[in-house]
DNA sequence: GTGGTCTAGACCACC
DNA sequence: GTGGTCTAGACCACG
């Protein structure tokens, strides 16, 4: 399991390491009673403070995903895949949907707005196309 | 020229102002020349802080929207409303990205984030109809 | 608001703050709407490190019991009196429970824990009688 | 025997063990001269972890209660009923004296913590009665 | 080896 | 002034 944090990003990092951890367990990449890799090991690949990490896996414990299995490590729940599939679309949809208020205050018409979401995406898509998984082809 | 300000946004409150009054002018609320509310008045009327005003303006002020006029106050530059069309899609289009980003990188599918995206804005038009500006006739 | 801490406690220094604002709380000692006291100031009070108070308070807030007001503080919600009075006896309630647990296991007669329970109860009285408030009298 | 650990538990799982073999010495169920179970069959029976039972014995050696017999394994020495009998109400206690002072602490009335010690030891030994000792009515 | 806690000090955004 | 985040490094308990 692979965790990319973008320190310019506007969700603070032991948020995107929350997050990105739910998305993982909700597509099955991490099963319920395996082991999450380790506070050092994450800290290392990730390249962030131990304790950055400890606070995303804290953060998790007490929202019932993970669970420590004392002196052993943190394991995903029973519970973790169901309650991460359902708040994926939920996490999703939140930031989205205050994106798009704006974007309706701001008086750009439903079209416009559809027409923006269906560039990016084709930008996404394609950036994601070019870049496979680590950059090699740069 | 009403600005609604919502303190439980991820955005901070002089940022709201500060985008708010960038689509007035871009819409043409405002026209060059025009002036603002004053700081007080327009603390006033978004129940904010005084000083948090001050701060959207010092913003507006820096990156060339609005001018002071001596002993008068604050007026749109003439340059603004050509800027203000131009930030208008930049400003959306930078929180869409990173939402659109995360959302691929959860693994939704295109055609799943485009869903969300159409019920999202089809709830929040439904809003804005039944709650037309200001709530009156709840 | 006085918070008074024992590094020597089972209980971790960041949690001994979390149960004792609650009490305060449920006592009526602060009322919703009004801020607790800051974490610069609560820790150079309780001789602590302010990230450990800044702890306590995060999860305070998770719990809904607290609310950050921008660049304020952090206020007592309308709901926290009523969840911290019945956490209150929870807190305290399950401490015990598993206290009562192991002696009942350690083949204590339930008339030897009540007393025993008595005996500590008139201690821990009289020592709060003749140490009033900050030990003046020692 | 017989060892029964609780990982949920406040206390270290090797703690539980100390205090449950000290039990056991105090109340007669094993005699000084005799054999404690191994460390392999007593870490089988509670399902823990060989090391776990081993951190318990030392320390259970260092406070004189077990002491090795060469190549044969640890039997209790015939000091520790003695000691043990001692230590029971005193561990029973430390841990009682704790809970009860933050009940007071809490603003709790002597009444009202006498009530809900009867509710738990009333509660506990229904509990005991209706699963005797490992659940085989259930 | 593991996670949990605490300290110290820094920087930022907000009001 | 406020809280929030992050880093760095230490120590402890557990297995």
């Amino acid at each position: 399991m692979l965790i990319h944090v973008d320190p310019g990003d506007e969700l603070a990092i032991y948020d995107q390491i929350v997050r990105q951890i739910k998305f993982a367990i909700a597509n099955g990449i991490v099963l319920p009673g395996e082991l999450v890799p380790s506070v050092r090991e994450l800290a290392k690949q990730a390249a962030v403070n131990p304790n950055t990490v400890a606070r995303a896996f804290r953060e998790l414990q007490i929202e019932g995903v993970l669970e420590t299995v004392r002196g052993t490590g943190l394991a995903v729940t029973k519970a973790a895949p169901k309650r991460c599939r359902s708040d994926r679309l939920e996490l999703i949809r939140v930031r989205l949907r205050a994106v798009l208020h704006e974007a309706l205050q701001s008086q750009l018409e439903t079209a416009e707005i559809r027409q923006i979401t269906d560039e990016e995406l084709s930008r996404l898509h394609e950036l994601a196309t070019h870049t496979p998984r680590n950059g090699s082809r740069e």
